[in-house]
DNA sequence: CTTGACCTATGGGTTACCCATAGGTTTTAC
DNA sequence: GTAAAACCTATGGGTAACCCATAGGTCAAG
């Protein structure tokens, strides 16, 4: 099959389907003549696993690391199980990040509602971001 | 002050203020002779509000426009009220696909403590991985 | 007067795709 | 039989907020 019914057949946008062939996810066939990448029945099953794992939280790079162990008859398995041990704490403190920036969101909008929008001299911009410390360092990237 | 000055004062890196200075967050005089950036006190007070309003979770391109709202004599107050309101929410959405997913990861893990590693044959890659559900749909960008 | 510390601009890398372009191919409809 | 619609290819650029490497100019101090 082409591009397209992979991609119809498993979900996913055919630009998908393009990028996991270019990042060695998947090794379609070519077809001789016309150099059109071909798909088989193993490849949809390959793009389900792809599916699987990226719910997983798997990157792809990760995941082309795990297929290429399994094509060469290795037990990915030991890999899949340290992967996701050592991702899962790094999500948890993600969510505790997103948690802060949560609550100072709304502390902020909260206390705002008893302030006046102000007019920015030379040396205010918004009174509203300034009324908010700035030392306590935390990395943020929503 | 030069750049890495106003950065050590700021506590951030050389490369940020360079990066804030391409992107018209800040607006240095030039040395005539040399070509050097050189920033002033308001520059630094316009870093700290910029350090502010990005631990509010207001995006780079985000700040700009407040920024450039209030050098024009606007308030920018409302355009930060209400890109906060709106934000706000889809970080709640956020944060419940990372709990989703955290909950993913942890019953995966539970479930494949009772599950041997396998060696992939030519339908299984990894059985931990496919004994996981392929359908509900749902979005990840960890 | 030569280190070493600092500055500049440029371009590439990060993530997982999406989109636009230009051009070749296949299918379908008239 | 051919022309348009639909699909394919490869390439390169965009996303967010920086980080890093490079090549080359500048400056303070010993």
């Amino acid at each position: 099959m082409k591009v397209n019914e992979l991609a119809k057949r498993g979900g996913v946008t055919a630009e998908t389907v393009r990028h996991y062939a270019r990042e060695q996810l998947l090794a379609p066939q070519r077809h001789p003549d016309n150099g059109y990448q071909l798909f088989s029945d193993t490849d949809l099953e390959r793009l389900r696993f792809i599916q699987r794992a990226r719910k997983l939280g798997f990157s792809v790079a990760e995941i082309r690391d795990i297929l290429t162990h399994a094509d060469q008859g290795d037990s990915p398995c030991p890999l899949v199980r340290d992967l996701l041990t050592s991702r899962l704490p790094q999500i948890r403190a993600r969510i505790a990040e997103l948690e802060a920036l949560a609550e100072r969101m709304e502390h902020a909008l909260a206390s705002w509602q008893h302030m006046p929008d102000g007019t920015p001299d030379g040396h205010s911009v918004c009174r509203l971001i300034e009324s908010f410390p700035d030392s306590p360092s935390t990395k943020e990237t929503p």
